[in-house]
RNA sequence: GGGCAGUUGGCUCAGCUUGGUUAGAGCAUCUGCCUUACACGCAGAGGGUCGCUGGUUCGAAUCCAGCACUGCCCACCA
């Protein structure tokens, strides 16, 4: 019988087979017709940029659990699954790929450049769902979407207009982050920093109409050709009599006129700023205050422009270096310190960008981030771990607005259009026939895309069908939880709960889960440049979807970053073979029995490791009911994992060996069999969410189940509190316990494990001799043992090893195998631990405050430890008096 | 500069909310076993006094304060 279920589980034919007959039986889709409580998750887009990593692996395998969790409970489940188009971020790679082949998205030209994107995008997004396939999500593919499909678009359109109209949108010619490479604005949210060594330069600028000269400190020299003032604090005397004087900008000539100003911080540096309003946000503040010239010196790609005289044309530090040499030259250059100094980058490129002047859209936040404040402090959006809600409200609460357009190919084009003729701009859901302020005809529309973003923060709704009011917006829209990572908090968390508020007047979901990020063993973030990422598909072939499932789960602490190595999932492959097994011993003990999925049996009619067993099933699922709910996942599968390894497999299986033995009569094997296939079954419905493959297959194995029924269908396991037995698991803990020690005297004594030993148990604690005769049998055979005596007034044979119990002691008669040696050394440890212990107990007892102000049941506690040390003492010292005696 | 998180055996973590069992687990290590489900296994063992300092308390890994270190996020000081 045993021969037909293969030895170690093969996972790669069943997630084939499995995965097929799910999507088959069409149980991913939710139903808008539904009666069921709608439970909706929308996946975070991934980006298709590229294919997914382990930390997209971890984060669908999080949301794979709970919507297969309630999927089982009941809950008309909802998935929706799709990915992002990743504005900047693809273009970037497709640029990337394409100077490989030596050309740049210019020469290709608008068009075609797109053409190459789409195709990009659909390569990527084949391989993803194919990955998401893979790893066993369950979601509703018939719902996946696009953030450029249609009905997003739409979407984006409508969001614009709508924001438009109500004055949340402006254009405005301010200093935007500028990246060179990718030739676009960023928001203040898509930059990275970065700590660089770089210098400080004092430059010295010229008093005009003296010798002596105003030096001034920067940390961007070539900035000093937009420079249009030089400003010192009002209240620095060593300035005061230079205010309102000019000094003369080295090189170019150029009079600038010395101003006076709050801002300046008279401790820096010379406590003279040079005010370059065209390339610096503070300078720009302060050109607006004191009516200063915004003068650009720089192109779009980071080359310098017309306005920096003979350094046009140069990069921008190519033409810091010849600038910083002539200055030397011209005995303008004071000093060059040391400095260091944080610099932003773009996120995408990694290059440095620069304040620019340009004229971008913004969409006013402020109105639009008071609902979201108080999703939270209403409790009607939780985070989990709760922490996050405060990153999250302080962004929050010093928002700024947000550059929405950018200066891409690759996105959503922005609804603005321009007149030709009258340089008019109109904000229209398609082009307009003619210009409304002047007529004409000749209009086209802005070049720019709008950040990506602007769509993703439509994506819990626009997924849906918003604006239509369909059936799916209604039945599954607010959804109930999100998964993510703490990097998009703001960028995406955040700007979702606004949309929604605005929009929809709905927060889009309750719950926002966010798990750590993917490291290496040596705590390094994963990635493809660092070369320490891994392939979901390579571990999934190499261990399988369940293994990697569950090892990613076990191995990721709550709230923190996991640790993860290809190690990591010999534990999860591991666990999945010992299922099978366990599994392997039960059904092929059937040999004919039908095992009933539900089991209500009179309680008494079973056997005590039965009825053991059930009691700690019903707590387990318990445990790991509460675990999901507050969305931790670590603690639900470890509960799960100990439960089945440790009490299933370790105490259970091993104690029912016997009744399911040649020996045992039909009816005491039909018990175990009962007990042990219910609980397997239980097991499995427990364990489907987390490794929905192995637990599928080996339901099938179970008799009468036939190819088109699917463990789902079974639901969510009930945890019985009328198994719960709390008495019966505290006896079984004595057992265990004494079980244990005797296993460890024969180990320490060199007892061959084939050899079975006669065992004697001295108690005068008659209840515990009542529990201990119960389960002798039990005793018996996980101990080895050739014949077990209980009883009070037992002599210790002489030439035999002892060990000292809670309830009494243990002694085994080893003729001809003790070792004595061994035995004075093992006896002796034990002893000093006893007397440190002991020694601990005493100090405590000894202290007349601890009496005095103590609780009664402590203090009780405290001196039944004295005595019950004391009393293993006295046995233990009389054990090795009688071993001195031989 | 501000905020958040963390600091427990060699490694990764649990315990700390509600202070009181000889501080747990997995991995790794050591010993012995192919015991008729599983060597991707079984049994046993060794190993930490809980970052530091001080306080509260009869009693602190657990509460409070300060400090140190690590990581992350935010921030316009040239």
């Amino acid at each position: 019988m045993l021969k037909e279920i293969p030895k170690a589980y093969e996972p790669h034919k069943a997630e084939e087979v499995w995965y097929q007959r799910w999507v088959e039986s069409g149980m991913f889709h939710g139903s808008v017709d539904s009666e069921k409580r709608p439970y909706t998750i929308v996946i975070p887009p991934p980006n298709v940029t590229d294919v997914l990593h382990l930390g997209h692996a971890l984060n669908n395998t999080l949301q794979d659990i709970l919507i297969r969790w309630r999927r089982s409970m009941n809950y008309e489940a909802e998935w929706m699954p799709g990915v992002d188009h990743a504005g900047i971020a693809t273009q970037v790679v497709v640029e990337k790929n394409l100077i490989k082949e030596g050309k740049t998205r210019q020469q290709l030209g608008r068009d075609k450049f797109l053409k190459k994107v789409w195709a990009w995008k659909e390569d990527k997004f084949e391989r993803i769902i194919n990955q998401l396939r893979r790893m066993g999500c369950s979601c509703d593919w018939e719902r996946t979407r696009f953030t450029m499909d249609d009905g997003l678009s739409k979407a984006v359109l409508e969001v614009f207009i709508h924001l438009y109209e109500k004055d949340l949108i402006y254009r405005g010619n301010r200093l935007v982050n500028w990246c060179p490479r990718c030739l676009t604005s960023l928001s203040d949210d898509e930059l990275e920093r970065e700590d660089i060594d770089s210098h400080l330069w004092y430059i010295k600028y010229k008093l005009k109409g003296s010798d002596e000269y105003l030096t001034v400190a920067t940390t961007r020299p070539e900035t000093m050709l937009g420079d249009t003032a030089i400003a010192v604090n009002p209240k620095d005397k060593r300035f005061k009599k230079l205010v309102g004087k000019s000094a003369i900008l080295p090189i170019l000539d150029r009079e600038l006129p010395i101003i006076a100003d709050d801002y300046v911080d008279m401790e820096f540096g010379t406590g003279a700023v040079k005010i370059t309003p065209a390339h610096d946000v503070n300078d720009f503040e302060i050109g607006d205050r004191h009516g200063l010239e915004k003068l650009n010196i720089l192109n779009n790609d980071g080359t310098l422009n017309d306005n920096a005289g003979k350094f046009a044309g140069m990069d921008r530090y190519d033409a810091r270096r010849s600038l910083v040499e002539e200055l030397k030259q011209r005995g303008c250059l004071d000093k060059v310190e040391d400095y260091k100094l944080s610099v932003s980058t773009c996120y995408r490129c990694n290059t440095v960008v620069e304040p620019y002047l340009s004229v971008q859209w913004f969409v006013r936040m402020e109105p639009l981030a008071e609902p979201a404040i108080e999703a939270i402090k209403s409790g009607e959006l939780k985070f989990h771990p709760d922490h996050w809600s405060k990153t999250y409200l302080y962004w929050l609460e010093n928002i700024r607005d947000w550059c929405i357009s950018r200066q891409l190919w690759w996105g959503h084009r922005i609804p603005v259009y321009h007149c030709k003729d009258c340089a008019e701009i109109m904000v229209a859901r398609e082009i307009p026939k003619s210009c409304s302020k002047c007529g004409s005809s000749k209009i086209e529309q802005d070049p720019d895309v709008l950040d990506t973003w602007f769509s993703s923060w439509l994506w819990p709704f626009s997924t849906f069908g918003w604006p239509e009011k369909t059936p799916e917006l209604n039945k599954f829209f607010p959804t109930k939880s999100l998964f993510t990572a703490s990097e998009i908090i703001y960028l995406w968390v955040a700007r979702m709960v606004m949309a929604s508020s605005e929009f929809t007047g709905k927060i889009p979901f309750s719950h926002v889960y966010i798990h750590g990020t993917v490291r290496d063993a040596n705590g390094e973030k994963m990635s493809k440049s660092k070369g320490n990422g891994i392939d979901p598909i390579e571990i999934i072939d190499k261990y399988g979807a369940d293994a990697m499932r569950i090892s990613l789960v076990l191995a990721t602490p709550e709230g923190q970053d996991p640790y993860i190595s290809e190690k990591s999932f010999e534990q999860g492959r591991n666990f999945a073979n010992k299922i099978w097994n366990a599994s392997r011993l039960v059904i092929s003990n059937f040999d004919g029995f039908e095992p009933k999925y539900e089991l209500d049996p009179e309680l008494s009619d079973l056997d005590l490791p039965d009825i053991w067993i059930l009691s700690r099933l019903a707590k387990t699922i318990g445990q790991v009911n509460n675990y999901l709910s507050g969305f931790r996942f670590n603690t639900a599968a470890k509960v799960a994992y100990d439960f089945i390894w440790k009490d299933f497999c370790d105490w259970y299986l091993e104690m029912i060996k016997t009744r399911l033995g040649k020996d045992a009569s039909e009816e005491v094997k039909n018990q175990a069999r009962a007990v042990s296939g219910f609980v397997l079954i239980e097991i499995m419905r427990l364990l489907h969410p987390f490794m929905p493959f192995v637990t599928e297959e080996i339901y099938h194995l179970f008799p009468k189940v036939k190819e088109s029924d699917f463990l789902n269908d079974l639901g969510w396991p009930e945890p019985k509190i009328k198994f719960i037995n709390d008495k019966l698991e505290k006896d079984f803990e004595l057992v265990q316990n004494i079980i244990s020690a005797i296993r460890t005297i024969r180990s320490e004594m060199d007892v061959p494990p084939g050899k079975k030993a006669d065992v004697l148990i001295k108690t005068s604690d008659k209840k515990a001799a009542e529990i201990l005769k119960e389960l002798e049998i039990q005793i018996v055979n996980l101990g080895r043992v050739k014949e077990l005596t209980i009883g009070e007034d037992l002599k210790k044979p002489p030439l035999s090893a002892s060990g000292v119990v809670a309830i009494g002691e243990i002694y085994i008669p080893l003729e001809g195998l003790i070792d004595l040696e061994n035995e004075r050394i093992r006896l002796e440890k034990e002893l000093a631990k006893k007397k440190s212990f002991l020694k601990r107990v005493k100090k405590k007892l000894a202290n007349k405050d601890f009496l005095e102000r103590a609780p009664e049941d402590v203090i009780e506690a405290e001196k039944e430890k004295y005595d019950q040390a004391e009393n293993s003492i006295t046995k233990l010292n009389k054990n090795l008096e009688m071993l001195s005696g031989w």
